[in-house]
DNA sequence: GAAAGTGGTGAACACTGTTTACTTTTTGAA
DNA sequence: TTCAAAAAGTAAACAGTGTTCACCACTTTC
């Protein structure tokens, strides 16, 4: 039942547009953010008329959302690649946090935009459905999984909640990416400029993250 | 040399006209954020017309700035005010901490707009001058005082550098309050919504954070 | 080949922040 | 008190923005 609708040239052409639209969307979230995103600037880059996008996405949202969609799942993805069943928990813990927030650091635009949308407004609904489907969502039960694995094996405290931890961890690695990506005195990670200080600092605040989390010795 | 120049009515009455467009933006971002600021609506509340209100301020960015320094002054006040010298030192640090998030979480839309700014660019500038005038500077100062003290008392961790593991806390400070503030599953404490859950999850995550710095016993 | 649907467009609508030219009011001093 | 200069306030316009609408052309479907 899984219909790949690309068969017929029609579509085939369609997909393509969309995907050109995408692409120069991305190439405009990396450099200028989402502010510098214009449905105009967008239009005039791909040669179409501005309302010929509305064909392809209803908003100019839409579109964020789906770069930020497919950003949160390369993310998702690197983390879970970097996963190395071999070495010791609390290697694996730490590494996860540390990606986590090199990658983020390494593209500040696409995570600034992840978590730019609206506040949550929305009454006391915890596990909300729409969250669980989203790439969000996912990595939190990722994160989840490998804190209950830690509980477990009592290199994590025992009287943790696998959920609570895991909200708290994730909060802790979410914090100094957004603050590597526009405080100034954090210090800013580019691609040709990873000096040490600010490598050696997230690595020190995710030994600090799972040390929290540790069993006292 | 202190030239307090609201002597002559002139200067009062301009600064009264300051103040009420300062008080009109300051309800508006408490109710729809930064991004529903209009100066067009904002005239219109105060009965002037668009242009008037750039005879007092420079730029749109210029009054969201100026509300979110007096935003962030007051925070920094009210972690002060409820800083105990009476209680020991884990109390306290545990207290900062969870008492930032707090009033953060109070003031989602201060918050959210006090940390989006421009983003960092310029190089690997340790220590920007601007930064050190400013309240999140002030804010800073004062976290890596308490994170010394607890050095000094050997409360935490000798071996830590206080200025990075301060940068590390706010970094979890800041990534809770951010959760909060606008991820589904993370729950909003609403004024009047102060259920259990929240207020505890914050204190749990406090107690974690300063758990990570603490010596192992 | 006719009918229906899809892709594309120019022009407009309703906004936004900001500037300019202009008028009115207030001030400070001769 | 008179008068010029400065300050306060405004309407209108400029340059943007996201989005919609009416219309045309082309492609698919029957």
């Amino acid at each position: 039942m899984t219909e790949d609708l690309d068969h017929k040239p029609a579509d085939r052409r369609r997909l393509r547009v969309r995907e050109m639209i995408l692409s120069a969307a991305e190439r405009v979230l990396a450099t200028d953010g989402a502010d510098g995103l214009s449905i105009r600037g967008l239009a005039e880059k791909i040669d179409y008329s501005p309302a010929a996008i509305y064909k392809y996405f209803k908003s100019k949202d839409e579109i964020i959302d789906e770069l930020k969609e497919s950003f949160f799942a390369k993310l998702m993805a690197q983390v879970h690649s970097l996963h190395d069943e071999t070495r010791p928990f609390a290697w694996r813990m730490r590494n996860a946090v540390a990606t986590y927030v090199r990658i983020a650091v390494e593209k500040p635009h696409h995570y600034l935009a992840a978590f730019s949308g609206q506040i949550s407004e929305e009454g006391p609904n915890e596990d909300d459905p729409e969250f669980g489907m989203s790439q969000k969502g996912a990595a939190f039960e990722m994160l989840k999984g490998l804190v209950q694995e830690g509980i477990d094996s009592r290199y994590l405290r025992g009287d943790l909640d696998a959920a609570l931890a895991a909200k708290s961890v994730w909060a802790s690695m979410h914090g100094l990416a957004m603050m590597m990506a526009h405080v100034p005195i954090f210090p800013a990670l580019k691609p040709n400029t990873e000096t040490m200080p600010s490598g050696t600092f997230i690595e020190l605040h995710a030994d600090l993250v799972v040390r929290g989390l540790e069993t006292l010795s």
